[in-house]
DNA sequence: CCCGGTTAAGTTGTGCACAATTGAATTGTG
DNA sequence: CACAATTCAATTGTGCACAACTTAACCGGG
């Protein structure tokens, strides 16, 4: 029968996985940042349309399940890309709860600007495409199981 | 003499890291969340307790360097932070244009239970220990390189 | 000593995140 | 069919991020 290991020590802040998930991920939005001005996107902005680039329409409760975001963030966010042009907002015929977010065709164009901008990221990463791929498995599993535990 | 390499489809949402890091980012702050309801600390203001746990008092600017923050986000925080009595804003003496946070009793008492925090994350990530530490340690390779970059 | 340049903190404005609530449309069940 | 429960989107309110700007204090060369 052992002790509880009790912590005498203040958690340091180099040594949190959190706080360096939260760094790394406002580093990458801030290098992004240059290139989507450009298209005149924020990054979740452009996470939507990249959604709308693989499927559209899709409803926002759609949208969000893809990004993990709710309604109280898509809706002003939509409401933006709306006053941009790049996507129109339809209410449902058949089910009028339901919004439709169709892409416009300017909407539509920006999918080309636009595929060059992942390599913007692995060109700055300064690891080998291995590497980013086990990182980006790594975060997959550990983003699963976080919400898992919710 | 090759070509270059042409992208033709849109780049897909489960492709990409940043988006990865981002979800980690923000399941990882809402693992927490609850945890830190419990102290009335939201996660950049336990970020702030950190540092100042690890030393104090700071500069404004100072703890901007260590979280990567500037005197628009902290200014306000760390007013909240004053408002619950965890911290003090005192200009200094020697420098007028210096603000020295200093923690308050309330404010050091608060790390005993902030201390059993991280494991929290431990247990839920579904992660081991080396798996944990070896994220942390690429994390903060790409953290340095992506900052490098701009 | 003065004055231009620099530095520190704060302010303003925009755009996420997220909790809580609202209101309208739909669905399930008696 | 009636109507309570559910679902969807939008709204409200708080708190970050971050850019751009402001204000006040310091510093260094003439």
């Amino acid at each position: 029968m052992g002790y509880v290991y009790v912590m005498t020590e203040a958690p340091r802040l180099d040594r949190q996985v959190c706080f360096a998930l939260y760094s790394a991920s406002r580093a990458a939005t801030a290098v992004y940042r240059p290139v989507l001005e450009q298209l005149g996107l924020t990054y979740p902005q452009y996470l939507v349309m990249l959604v709308l680039w693989e499927n559209e329409p899709r409803g926002v409760k759609e949208l969000g399940g893809e990004l993990g975001l709710d309604s109280g963030t898509l809706s002003p966010l939509l409401k933006r890309l709306e006053a941009l042009g790049f996507v129109e907002r339809r209410r449902s015929g058949e089910d009028e709860r339901r919004v439709a977010i169709h892409l416009t065709p300017a909407g539509r164009d920006l999918s080309g600007p636009a595929r060059a901008i992942p390599q913007r990221l692995a060109d700055a990463a300064g690891l080998s495409l291995d590497e980013l791929e086990q990182l980006r498995t790594t975060l997959g599993k550990l983003t699963a199981a976080l919400h898992q535990s919710l």
